[in-house]
DNA sequence: CACAGTTATCCACAATTCCCCACTTTATTT
DNA sequence: AAATAAAGTGGGGAATTGTGGATAACTGTG
């Protein structure tokens, strides 16, 4: 049922990726991308969409950080469309703000699908994953 | 009821392992294989990982040290399918991840399998077997 | 209204995955 | 011991998936 694993799909010249045929089914009823964190795309279903645009709203319209975020956050949001071969289209300003080139990575995140430019994310991985001793222990901290 | 035992079993061409026939009926309900630790991979029976899970996606989005754990824990996670002989098709990233070769072990850790290369896992039980009695007294320690 | 530029829809190929059949070996039964 | 069943292994072929490109529809602009 929930997002899992990691993909490795190729970018074409029209800015299309194609979302893993596992994927497609869970998002048919309609799916939302944004900018995320750390230099790569969300793409939500839409139930996932609407309680974290919940979240951002409810953010203090004070803080300048805040509104800031939400801007960034809602502004750049759009409908995911497919094609007849499952791809959608990245808006342009999202695929610059991730640094997609050719190769990019669809990754499974639970209840969201994130996409990455594989470079920033084999990068990302290499650097989360000398910390695995405070991995294992986070581990053992879970029960495992 | 628990998993035990050692099985040695071969990973053909395709990626396919046959899991042992014992080991297939209690994970007949679904079950998750993953990264496991010192490169081996693991297999959850689905009320497992759900645990697992569930204690993941609760860490906090904000936290950039609990999506990093929840994107190395989630998106080299995968469902395992069986085919009609009972075989699962290990995902490319994990079988390099364990640096699966042709020869592979299946091995029984009570409420969880692990898939091991053949020679790593020799590699190991040496290692440990030699220090099985330190490793004895530390546990010690651990109310063992 | 014509035109260029963009966006969408469709088609075709290659690669992978999935599903099925068959053989060999090991275990179980008669 | 023979016969039967079960388990592990390999491979062929159909279907699906990912990818690139071609054509058609749409957009706004002069």
């Amino acid at each position: 049922m929930p997002f899992l694993g990691e993909y490795f799909h190729n970018l074409d010249q029209k800015g299309r990726a194609a979302i893993p045929a596992k994927f497609r089914e869970k998002i048919s009823g309609g799916a939302i991308i944004t900018r995320g964190l750390d230099h790569c795309l969300f793409v939500l279903p839409k139930d996932e969409w609407e309680k974290l645009a919940q979240k951002i709203i409810a953010m203090p319209l004070a803080k300048s950080d805040s509104r800031a975020f939400a801007r960034l956050m809602l502004a750049q949001a759009s409908e995911v469309e497919f094609d007849n071969q499952g791809r959608i289209l990245i808006p342009e300003p999202l695929r610059r703000y991730a640094g997609l080139s050719k190769k990019i990575v669809v990754i499974g995140v639970y209840n969201r699908l994130e996409i990455w430019d594989e470079n920033e994310w084999t990068k990302y991985k290499k650097k989360t994953e000398s910390a695995s001793e405070e991995i294992a222990e986070k581990l053992e901290g879970l029960g495992i």
